[in-house]
DNA sequence: CTATGAATTGAACGGATGTTCAGATATGCA
DNA sequence: TGCATATCTGAACATCCGTTCAATTCATAG
């Protein structure tokens, strides 16, 4: 077997990116220090710098993986026919996938400002790719006569706002399970398109 | 005339207050220095605190004043009877009042980790009874049979996310005039509603 | 013109920041 | 066991941070 880098069992890095996830979630990127994520992992702040060049890289990685994750799992996922039918599975996929990983979310939302200017046009690519997805089924729906919008573009970032609002307010164990959100925001995305 | 605090002809305050938003808006409240506003100002960084006790104050101020201005704003304006027309005066509104100050509502959504809990819980306070303006113009709709909600706590959530998203691609002069983009808006809500 | 008090400076405080690196330690293979 | 190398420490670097305050400048009232 070839000798592999890293043989030894070290999980330092992935441990690095899961504190520095929570810390920025709950902090901020510039309110999070290098050595904040140091300890929170238990080792000094020099030995991040095995696992990421930079502070602003483990930023812009955590935010394209995230993005990544998102366009990956979306694109695996078999495509039903009907406008009407992808709809309903762009909206429940959207909802259970965000409220699954909130503090992605809420940094890819939230940090774009901190990113350098190479990397903010990196994740808008990204995020853009995303965006289009819903696009094209509203525009199919639209020429098919399923849907009736006087604006694609502009009901695509509405349901989106809508349905990224969830992770705003949703707590697990509340009023009201996912799936019913699910459901609900679902029925309102329908009427709003003229379904 | 009896004497006046602060009668030289002094506008430092405002203008404390305007590099404030202007800086934090554009690179976060953590990531601005006392020392970057002063010197935007014009003045040294020792002076600022002739105009705030200190820099959580500052960011406190900025938001609790833009939620009062929308209240106040919102409270001043005359009210529709009928539940149809109440919601597009709000969907109008919300529109118009946020394009109109996009650096305070950028603050005010992206900055709440940085308040102190006793100002977080201040101006939570202040959001939610924005928030139930709505509510209540979507329980009279649906109690009167003009709109048909599942659920008036999720429609309100999802309505106010949908509207305020407007702020993240709205460029004056783009594609769509603020007029339409209020009207194609207001149209996807009604919808939305049952109405 | 002078006295008053507001407005501002500029230096200083202790401490935190991202990053580097020589040296120490730990691990797996021969 | 001994060697090679991956991993990590701990100190150091220059620089920035929010905040305080004695000293100074400034504008106005009398």
């Amino acid at each position: 077997m070839a000798r592999k880098i890293g043989s030894h069992s070290n999980i330092t890095g992935p441990l690095v990116r899961a504190a520095a996830q929570r810390l920025i979630a709950s902090q901020g990127f510039a309110a999070v220090s290098m050595r904040q994520i140091a300890a929170e992992v238990g080792v000094q702040a020099g030995a991040l710098y095995l696992y990421t060049p930079d502070k602003q890289t483990l930023l812009f990685d955590l935010m394209r993986e995230h993005l990544e994750d998102l366009l990956a799992t979306w694109g695996s996922a078999p495509k039903p026919d009907l406008p009407s039918n992808q709809l309903e599975h762009f909206c429940k996929f959207h909802i259970r996938h965000h409220l699954a990983r909130p503090e992605a979310v809420f940094i890819a939302y939230m940090e774009l400002r901190n990113l350098a200017p190479d990397n903010f046009r990196a994740i808008e690519i990204l995020r853009h790719t995303y965006e289009d997805e819903l696009e094209s089924i509203l525009r199919a729906g639209d020429k098919s006569g399923d849907f009736k919008l006087p604006d694609t573009r502009l009901a695509t970032m509405a349901i989106i706002a809508m349905l990224t609002g969830v992770n705003t307010w949703y707590q697990k164990g509340g009023r009201l399970s996912q799936e019913r959100v699910e459901r609900i925001y679902l029925n309102m995305v329908r009427r709003a398109v003229g379904a």
